[in-house]
RNA sequence: GCCCGGGUGGCGAAAUUGGUAGACGCAAGGGACUUAAAAUCCCUCGAGAGAAAUCUCGUGCCGGUUCGACUCCGGCCCCGGGCACCA
């Protein structure tokens, strides 16, 4: 055994052990308890970044904590394969995006084995390999067979100039990010999958997901939006030609207060009025000119333009107009809406810009303290109905009962739930996707394909800004019984590949079917899903549905995918700029930039070495190439070992935030691998005879003691908490507690308890630091491996304390301590209070009120 | 704009159910070893006052509840994530 810690001898031999020994080849097993520990696939960028490191090394110490608590552990990985960036880069480089992806995977699968991450990677999936995407297609069509996918039109960012479908992140402040062409809204046909049609379960099941953040239920509870209103239908006045206009409402109660309708650009009434109106056709081309992102559509300025039409109110017959509005969505709901500007804010600001009559219909209840001025802002509470004809006097909920049955009676609408969430878009504009396996025949017949994979040609001819799938004849011709027909050119949204890859998973080898069942129902559900936050929304609740759209196919057993999900914070770093003239912004690795630090050595400016230009301290922002602060994993691992990029990893931050990284911080945990390594050789092969808790001596009874707390403080953080950084924290207090311990040469129970403790600090360490762990181990000359040894066990006797600390308070503040039995009574406690001394001082000359005793904690003694 | 988080020493953080604010670590300062440096080891380390005991202040800001608030409630400020074609 080595003196020193040597972590590339290390690590490399510990590597070689698992590799030969497939240390983690799951298989299924029955007689034991499964753990799917499950880490979100990565998309092949290039290279890992840290965050990648971070979120494999959570689930990684998940597992293997898991396994040593005798579970059978399933711990995959895989590839989500297809998608943008290999579509620029094969641009870019002239190249296929397939030889770039797989190059890519080739060596990010090589720095995944130097992290030695226990994972069984004979189950590895590549999601751009027929193989994986033919199931996806074939499940596609059994949806299409229930009806529940469909096409119809939808919006996309269209660059006229490229003529191309650009990505929202293709657009940069409202241009095309190639040739700076403001971007348009274009409506094409697109493929849909009904997830409305599973908004209600979607939304009531979450609440059995008792291992899942709060965060990630509320924001998926607000994403699927369910709401109760009312649907009802505006007819035209006379004289106006089309149909009338449909809206939902979730405040029917409001409904006398309606001074105009608002409706989309795309909204047929609209493109009605516009035909012999010049100035609104170029409005509505106005609105057009933007992106299809919300935030955008959100934050821009509110503009509208009366369209001359007029709609007839339901209720009161009154005329009210019809005005084009640019917040108001095509793809979201019917397209319009109705306006009701004295009881919704943003109504009532679009009146007063545009001077629309703003009508008060509901009155604070009596006695309420709300203000209600309509010259100010809207009033948006729930009142009494006034002005409001038969239903005056009427409180807001009894109104919108009985304006819906109104309404009902005469067939002008009725209550309705309606969903914020829309239908899934999966088609793509993009030739690195899965197809999407349609046929248009020259019938006019859109069928399913019938033949599986619908392959993706591996030679793509790229000569321009559009898929090379489109006019292709060797893809797309087709004959299906005899007529001929063409492929469909879209491909899937990547969404779709990432939402059941944790189900192959459990059966990659099944070539008959898309899920063998007898493995996917012995694995399912995961046991503990880990990923980035930001996937809170989109991809969890696609994951959750097609869990639920496989389970209605017969494929899975289980209602939801995961029943634990732990959410993990972004990797931050130091940001440095300059500006030049222009005032353009300059990135700058930390590399070369010299800081300079003030007397408590905070770092106050910089400059850049090869310039000595003074550079903008921009704070911590995620890592990333835009920003120039990303750290190359590989450097770490090459300078300091996989071991210590896990542990600094693990022990700067809890999971769930976000995590600073520093250079310094990396550093100290290797110091602290290298305290730990030195500590226990000296032990290794000192062989000890079992501890006797009744035999030790104070000193060894208290590194006893502190042994078995650590065992059960780490063993909860590790299980329950997650919180592997106070894990940490507290194995390195063991650890102080190891080398503060004079050990007597001679003292054979000395040595035995050190040993102990030593032993018990590297199986407790070993799901973070497994390399180090194992080769110590097999140093002490055990055969077996450190991750098939049994999580230790907490001897209780060993916590029990005889005396406890009591914190003397005197008007909620601390004036003294003072130690006393475990077993002291409330009175001992406060008569041993009243004696102390500098309690006594602040006692004196008041009168005790009330003397509050918190049993095993604090006495708080309140005078005046 | 809407939804979800977060804000504690010079820095990363801890305080698990409302009960000692700052565990553990980094940086910094001092010391030991060394020709020297690195490495390692020891000591100090929220701010202010004091020789010390100890006292006062202190968890983004303002207010509230409580014997007691980093923790609960109301209002505000700032930072981050998401908003449906980045993954």
């Amino acid at each position: 055994m080595q003196q020193e810690y040597s972590p590339r001898e290390v690590e490399q031999s510990v590597q070689k052990i698992w590799d030969e020994n497939k240390v983690f080849k799951a298989v299924k097993d029955t007689s034991k308890e499964k753990f799917y520990c499950l880490s979100m696939l990565p998309y092949p960028s290039g290279r890992l970044h840290m965050g990648h490191v971070r979120n494999y090394t959570i689930g990684d110490v998940i597992a293997r904590y898991q396994r040593m608590q005798g579970k059978n552990v399933l711990q995959p990985m895989g590839w989500d394969a297809f998608g943008l960036p290999a579509e620029n880069a094969a641009i870019k480089n002239k190249a296929q995006p397939g030889q770039w992806t797989e190059e890519n995977i080739a060596y990010m699968k090589k720095q995944l084995k130097s992290l030695g991450f226990a994972y069984d990677w004979e189950r590895e999936v590549t999601t751009c390999k027929p193989d994986y995407y033919k199931w996806e297609q074939w499940f596609f069509t059994k949806l299409i067979e229930k009806d529940l996918a469909y096409k119809k039109t939808s919006a996309v960012n269209w660059c006229p100039n490229d003529e191309t479908v650009l990505a929202n992140e293709q657009v940069h402040d409202g241009c095309c990010w190639r040739c700076d062409t403001p971007v348009e809204k274009k409506e094409i046909d697109q493929w849909f999958i009904r997830i409305t049609e599973y908004a209600e379960e979607l939304l009531k099941s979450i609440d059995d997901l008792q291992g899942w953040p709060d965060s990630v239920k509320t924001q998926q509870r607000n994403w699927i939006g369910r709401s109760e209103g009312v649907e009802m239908t505006f007819k035209l006045a006379d004289g106006e030609s089309g149909e009338s206009v449909s809206i939902y409402t979730t405040r029917p109660d409001t409904l006398m207060g309606v001074t105009y309708l608002g409706v989309a650009a795309k909204h047929p009434i609209a493109e009605a009025a516009a035909k012999n109106n010049p100035e609104l056709a170029e409005f509505i081309a106005e609105c057009n000119r933007s992106t299809t992102a919300e935030a955008d559509i959100a934050t821009m300025e509110k503009k509208g333009m009366a369209t001359g039409i007029k709609a007839v109110h339901p209720v009161t017959g009154n005329l009210v107009d019809i005005w084009v509005a640019n917040f108001v969505l095509m793809d979201y709901g019917s397209g319009a809406v109705m306006a009701v500007p004295g009881h919704d804010q943003r109504d009532w600001e679009f009146a007063h810009k545009y001077n629309i009559e703003i009508l008060q219909v509901i009155e604070p209840i009596a006695g309420s303290e709300l203000e209600c001025d309509l010259g100010k802002e809207a009033f948006t509470e729930k009142g009494i109905l006034v002005n409001s004809g038969e239903f005056d006097g009427q409180s807001s909920e009894e109104a919108f009962d009985n304006i819906a049955a109104w309404l009902t009676e005469r067939g002008l609408g009725q209550k309705q739930v309606n969903y914020r969430m829309r239908d899934w878009g999966v088609s793509r504009q993009r030739f690195w996707g899965a197809p999407i396996p349609m046929v248009k025949l020259e019938t006019g017949e859109m069928v399913t394909a019938i033949d599986f994979p619908v392959e993706l040609p591996t030679e793509l001819k790229l000569d321009g800004a559009n898929s090379p799938l489109v006019n292709n004849p060797s893809f797309q011709d087709v004959v299906i019984d005899g007529v001929k027909g063409k492929r469909e050119t879209d491909t899937f949204d990547t969404f779709m590949e990432s939402s059941w890859y944790y189900a192959r998973y459990t059966c990659p080898e099944s070539h008959d079917a898309m899920l063998d069942s007898d493995e996917a129902n012995y694995w399912l559900p995961v046991d503990q899903y880990i990923g980035g936050i930001e996937h809170a929304t989109m991809h969890l609740l696609y994951f959750r549905f097609f869990h639920k759209l496989m389970r209605d196919q017969g494929l899975v057993e289980s209602d939801e995918p995961a029943t634990h999900l732990l959410t993990q914070g972004m990797v931050l770093s130091d940001t440095f700029l300059t500006r030049d003239e222009k005032g353009t912004k300059h990135y700058h690795s930390s590399e070369d930039v010299e800081v300079v630090k003030d007397s408590k050595g905070k770092v106050i400016s910089g400059t850049l070495k090869s310039t000595g230009e003074s550079v903008i301290l921009a704070g911590m922002e995620k890592m990333s190439k835009s920003k120039n602060n990303g750290v190359d994993p590989q450097a770490i691992i090459n300078e300091y070992g996989a071991d210590t990029a896990r542990l600094y990893t693990m022990f700067a931050s809890p999971p769930e935030q976000s995590l600073e990284w520093r250079e310094d911080g990396v550093h100290g945990a290797h110091k602290f691998i290298k305290r730990l390594w030195k500590l226990y050789v000296d032990y290794a092969l000192v062989d000890v005879k079992p501890v006797d808790l009744k035999t030790l001596s104070g000193k060894q009874k208290k590194l006893y003691s502190k042994t078995h707390e650590t065992i059960a403080k780490v063993s909860d953080d590790y299980g329950r908490r997650h919180a592997f950084n106070t894990a940490i924290a507290a194995i390195m207090e063991l650890t102080n507690a190891i080398s503060k311990f004079d050990a007597d040469d001679q003292n054979e129970m000395d040595k035995a308890v050190v040993k102990h403790a030593l032993d018990n600090a590297i199986i407790l360490l070993s799901p973070v630091a497994p390399h180090m762990a194992q080769a110590l181990w097999q140093a002490s000359g055990k055969e077996t491996l450190i991750v098939d040894q049994a999580w230790p066990q907490v001897d209780e006797a060993a916590l029990v304390k005889d005396e406890i600390l009591i914190i003397l308070q005197v008007n909620g503040k601390v004036r003294g301590k003072v130690s006393v039995a475990a077993d002291a009574s409330k009175d001992e406690i406060e008569s041993l209070a009243m004696e102390n001394e500098n309690v006594a001082k602040f006692v004196e000359g008041k009168t005790v009120r009330k003397v509050v005793v918190v049993p095993g904690r604090l006495v708080n003694i309140v005078a005046n």
